[in-house]
DNA sequence: TCAATAGTGTCTATAAGACACTATGCC
DNA sequence: GGCATAGTGTCTTATAGACACTATTGA
């Protein structure tokens, strides 16, 4: 068993309307210098679980510590790293604020640079996953930072479907799902227009998502 | 890294309109002799990912080869194997017939044996998996065999939602999802009542599921 | 012919989508 | 005051659920 076994994640954020993954150049072999996503090995003195390893590697390499971090799958073979048999298990989270490292550097997910092993694969799964969930989940708050108004979220909402939604019907659902509380007296000033109230979300939904029977 | 690396497969089937999982006696240790489910080390030079691994070991245990089989996720951690941190990397599979083979039988999911490691964890979440699968996708027809009548997989999917489904409404979904076609002048017989026409999947579906937005 | 289950037609309730309207703050 | 965007009320349309009916076989 001299089996590779490694964690990886695709963190994303929303950079003018456009999903944008976070990649890192390489610090050690095998494609060292190369632009791919943060990974590394499982650390079995600290590292509780797999998920506690992908946490490590964002804090690490991004310093991000995101409320919602979750495991895509597995992806495994003898040809996807040049070492041999490996297996790595991805995960993804999603962040308000795009970061910036020394490293880190932020790529639109459709215009990505030449990614060693499979990260391209496993980029395009993650961002399909991510739209669809997006779809019917509250998935995309995530993207906002902690304190937004309806009309953000809007915004946010149709950036990751990439289609129009329905002013009206988003709140209606918005309000169907009760996951968001008004900031008592807070608004967001509009530029020669009248200010959003702005939201958080409630506390049980802080790290986890709520799912609804029909899309959002 | 001296890391354990397995793969671990819950198979499923549908006795007396009860949910019953694959357990086999370990050959061994740890838990030599103990009910487990089963699972094994990735083969490097035999198994080309993960999901082959699990599929081998399915094939070797139980003789089975399921058209489905889908990854559920990982589970790992430092405590749940006696030999140290290890990871492994669950697969689900439905079946219609209870193949049996000499070691391996089958339990109600909701009244199974002590189980080591995490396996009574493993199968609850794959068996939340594979109902709530079940209200907004075809999955529950790997349940059936090759050839199966529409009050038979309607039978089905009542017993894995465990709640009444309308019949008509039933057969108009069903009908919109287009994933049957008739078997020709086949029918089954019915005990002193009118036979019922005989279905199977469309090739395309034979080893995917179809997925509705709303609940089937 | 009748018991039993297969299969269909249609009405009703609910939820999604469209759209027009009102509200409010800033220039 | 008027422009721009926030926020609401309501009509229309699609889909899900309920239910009653017809159809077909075997005893």
């Amino acid at each position: 068993m001299a089996t590779i076994l490694t964690v990886d994640a695709v963190l994303l954020t929303l950079i003018e309307s456009e999903l944008h993954v976070a990649l890192f150049k390489r610090d050690s072999a095998p494609f060292k210098g190369v632009w791919a996503l943060p990974g590394g090995y499982v650390h079995e003195n600290e590292d509780d679980h797999a998920g506690a390893a992908a946490a490590r590697v964002l804090l690490d390499k991004a310093g991000v510590v995101s409320p919602y971090l979750e495991e895509y799958g597995t992806f495994s073979g003898p040809a996807r790293d040049p070492r041999g048999w490996s297996l790595t298990v991805v995960y993804y989270a999603l962040v308000p604020a795009p970061v910036l490292g020394s490293s880190v550097q932020w790529f639109p997910v459709d215009k990505l640079p030449a990614l060693p092993f499979d990260h391209a694969h496993i980029i395009t799964g993650v961002v399909a996953r991510v739209r669809s969930k997006a779809a019917y989940s509250s998935l995309p708050v995530f993207l906002c930072g902690e304190q937004f108004t309806v009309p953000e979220l809007h915004a946010v909402y149709e950036a990751v479907l990439s289609e129009p939604l329905n002013r009206a019907n988003f709140r209606r659902k918005l309000e169907d799902l009760d996951i968001l509380e008004e900031v008592p007296g807070a608004t967001r000033p509009g530029i020669r227009s009248r200010p959003a109230q702005l939201y958080r979300l409630r506390k049980p939904y802080r790290s986890a998502l709520s799912v609804r029977e029909r899309g959002l």
